[in-house]
DNA sequence: AGTCCCGAAAGTTTCGAAAATCCGTTTACA
DNA sequence: TGTAAACGGATTTTCGAAACTTTCGGGACT
């Protein structure tokens, strides 16, 4: 039972392992999680292009690690739907395109109703605390202009992630949540492309969906929910250039 | 994604030794491709056991191949939730529970009926022909009873898999698909429970299900399929011994 | 010119061993 | 006698290299 598991002192009080990150409070899974999250946040913020092939040995360099990590990184991002393999022929980032977009947004607009009604018929104090937090942090930074540094643009990514999952935290079904987990971060990719391209502003979609959770009131949050997935959608379409309807000319030089 | 592919596969025969198999038209990914698909197998149909330690060093022999193989399939399951993994303690089959059975198929409900509906809009010739063809190898076989061989149920899960795949073949939403494919599965495993344990008789629903579908009768056609999986549901809960609504009892011997 | 074949280069897949880690047991000490 | 550190065996995790597959380009033949 006592899972006091005492290390072995070492003597030195702060672990000054400067070798690997030193961030490590309730490290996953070592090094294969680490490259696992890094490679899956540069395809979500296309640093790795869609399309793009990726080859062992540029990724080797890029992230520090051995093939047989890679390929294990790699294997989990195909089964995410981030990347595709093929026969012999190695991994490539998973393609993007306007019916892609189309289609798993329909699906979210279901999964993200169904666990936000569950979420909130089971609601406690600790998630409205969770949620008025997350919103606070989200809102402190606004949302960013195509002009602004990458980074502004990642962390911005990070909170409106963490203000949606919050949304949903007390939501009693699991298969629900996994799978609403997979299709946002799919859609996440097409946010990162509207950011850097869409110039027009929605209103402040977030607030009122924030309010609508706290009172609890199930039809308007879901409402909301719905309308703001497809208006991300409508404003991808419009202002994103070259999303059109099919990508997939695989037109050869 | 792309793992809805469903071709006749022959599978199943211990070609360790065949050294060149004949002309091989469709080799998907060689040995991790083939390790992944058995370990798969074995895991819907409880050859390795709920909450079973996957170790290494049995696996490696079970399946014959390496350990750096073996990892990348053991990735691949755990994003399927077939198998779970924590920190520095390697890997695991995933937990049953009549509580997850009753989440997943609350889901499946909705999935399949959105398929489906979706596929007979967009039906076509050669999907009526492939419904027929595959009720057909279903019907031939009969459900098993408990007291038939193993290798008779391992067939029917195939062609039962096989027929309701071909309902839902034309449906135009390949995430909806994708969501629908990896729910299945996991009802597989419970269906395998319940193809040991029940002995009741349901009716042939099945036969139901394809007239319905080939009537191209949405409504019909949704609400059998909802019935088939909520009557499986009733059926696993009733009739399986040991699937109560908490099977996490960590008892040590 | 066009087509086919063959060899070299690039890249991918598989493997087993070395390093790191965990778990149960023993041992030291109060 | 009880607590906690140290030890040893077992298992997992990581890595780089060997084996294999695909791709590309040159040269001979039609």
């Amino acid at each position: 039972m006592g899972k006091i598991l005492t290390m072995p002192f070492d003597g030195s009080k702060e672990s000054a392992t400067a070798t690997t990150a030193p961030q490590d409070v309730s490290r996953e899974d070592a090094a294969t999680f680490d490259v696992l999250r890094k490679m899956r946040e540069d395809i979500l913020c296309c640093a790795l292009k869609p399309d793009q092939r990726l080859r062992f040995g540029e990724l080797r360099q890029r992230y520090g690690t051995s093939v047989g990590t890679l390929r294990e990184a790699l294997s989990h991002l195909v089964s995410e739907g981030l990347a595709r393999t093929e026969a012999g022929r190695g991994f490539q980032v998973a393609p993007i395109s306007l019916n892609d977009f189309l289609d798993l947004s329909e699906l979210r607009v279901y999964l993200e109703t169904r666990t936000l009604a569950d979420a909130i018929r089971h609601g406690t104090d600790a998630w409205e605390a969770e949620i008025v937090s997350s919103y606070f942090l989200l809102s402190k930074l606004g949302k960013p202009s195509p002009d602004d540094p990458v980074s502004l643009k990642r962390e911005w990514g990070k909170r409106h992630k963490r203000f949606h999952d919050s949304l949903v935290a007390t939501c009693t079904s699991p298969w629900s949540l996994h799978f609403r987990s997979e299709l946002f971060d799919q859609a996440r990719r097409y946010h990162w492309l509207t950011m850097i391209h869409a110039r027009s502003r929605r209103k402040n979609e977030h607030l009122e969906l924030r309010d609508a959770v706290l009172a609890r009131d199930v039809a308007l949050a879901c409402g909301l929910i719905e309308k703001h997935i497809r208006g991300t959608v409508e404003q991808a379409a419009s202002e994103v250039p070259g999303l059109t309807l099919e990508m997939t000319k695989r037109k050869k030089a």
